[in-house]
DNA sequence: CTTCGTATCT
DNA sequence: CAGATACGAA
């Protein structure tokens, strides 16, 4: 069940950061592995990008500190509203930097300086959330990576609640929406109060009171939808307590990866023919070296430098949020997979010590 | 007195 | 469900 190459030439990433070189940096790499990339050097510019149309992009790419709007407010909309996975970089590879990037929804963390093959593996991000979503293959080799091409031509109400007059029920239509969403993300989360949303937002005849019952509504929407860090959050209390470990629950399904479900990338998955493999790319599945931070049990790894091995042990699953069943899955899919365990979240007590540090070679 | 946040209503 | 209203807490 090879994949077609539709599949991977044709993910769309959106890259965000202010070093101009880096960005072009990654471009070129980009291209160099059939990506269609986009980059931008504000948050805003790809916030607005992002409103603006709906599956524009397949994945993206954001530097953690970015100064005209918070990386993280950005992240956590676009993970939990726009759902497109995205992958924090940052050269602060420490745990708290690290947990908090994935506490807010970011498939992966990226420490700088970056390396190729964290670009080159980068889709596998994009397969998982198919995986994820149950698009069978045959559907994605229709050539499509959008499942949802669809445009949002849906009817187009037009009656602005700009000119209605107030006591009126407001409509919010998509384009009020995105005006409402982007206020908020550029308020930042925390202190986007209806009465600065509504100066910001500068629409007549809107009030703060039709402000203040949105953003309810999208506070609840961000909390019960799906934020996985509740989930999460959820899960480690569990785990805690019960450090058992199950395989077919949910038990430690945190993040993105899941385990009940075992979305892992087949061996074959990878076709020989795989436009992302540079001409000298020999097509050995178990070349791909995995490694996770696992987060659900916790043991002071070795040193704080474990964290940054990782980026020089490339490839598929970087700082995934796995448990130990699943790991072991892996390791049956990928035999000669290197998965390492690091133990991130200090607040985790170790089921038990036996391998705080050790590297897998299966 | 104004604004927020939350519960509850429609 | 999405938006409005009510009301106590800041």
């Amino acid at each position: 069940m090879a994949l077609p190459q539709q599949f991977s030439t044709h993910i769309r990433v959106l890259v965000i950061d202010h070093d101009i070189n880096l960005l072009n940096a990654i471009e070129k790499v980009c291209y160099k592995f059939n990506y269609k990339v986009k980059s931008c050097s504000k948050v805003s510019d790809a916030f607005n990008i992002l409103l603006g149309k709906k599956n524009i992009f397949d994945l993206v790419l954001i530097e953690a500190k970015m100064n005209d709007m918070d990386s993280y407010g950005f992240l956590q909309h676009v993970t939990q509203q726009i759902n497109i996975p995205v992958i924090m970089m940052c050269d602060d590879g420490s745990r708290s930097a690290v947990m908090k990037a994935i506490d807010d929804g970011a498939c992966d963390y990226w420490i700088k300086p970056l390396t190729e093959s964290l670009i080159m593996n980068m889709w596998q991000h994009v397969a998982r959330k198919l995986w994820k979503e149950n698009k069978n293959i045959e559907l994605m080799s229709e050539g499509v990576i959008n499942t949802s091409v669809k445009q949002e031509s849906v009817e187009k109400n037009n009656d602005k609640p700009e000119s209605s007059t107030n006591k009126t029920r407001v409509k919010w239509s998509p384009e009020m929406n995105i005006k409402f969403i982007r206020t908020v993300v550029e308020l930042n989360i925390d202190k986007a109060t209806p009465k600065k949303i509504l100066e910001r937002m500068n629409v007549p005849g809107l009030t703060r009171e039709h402000v203040a019952s949105k953003l309810q509504k999208y506070r609840l929407e961000l909390k019960s939808g799906g934020t996985k860090k509740q989930k999460k959050q959820n899960r480690i209390a569990e785990a805690t307590t019960e450090s058992k470990i199950s395989n077919e629950s949910s038990e430690f399904d945190f993040q993105a990866y899941d385990a009940s479900t075992l979305h892992v990338v087949p061996n074959n998955f990878m076709p020989t023919n795989f436009p992302h493999q540079p001409n000298n790319f020999s097509h050995q599945p178990n070349n791909v070296p995995i490694k996770f931070y696992q987060t659900d049990s916790e043991e002071e790894t070795s040193s704080p430098a474990s964290i940054n091995q990782q980026q020089d042990c490339n490839g598929f699953g970087t700082n995934s949020i796995i448990n130990p069943a699943f790991i072991s899955t892996l390791n049956a899919q990928f035999p000669n997979a290197q998965v390492r365990n690091v133990y991130l979240a200090q607040h985790y007590p170790s089921p038990n010590s036996n391998d705080s540090t050790s590297t897998y070679d299966l």
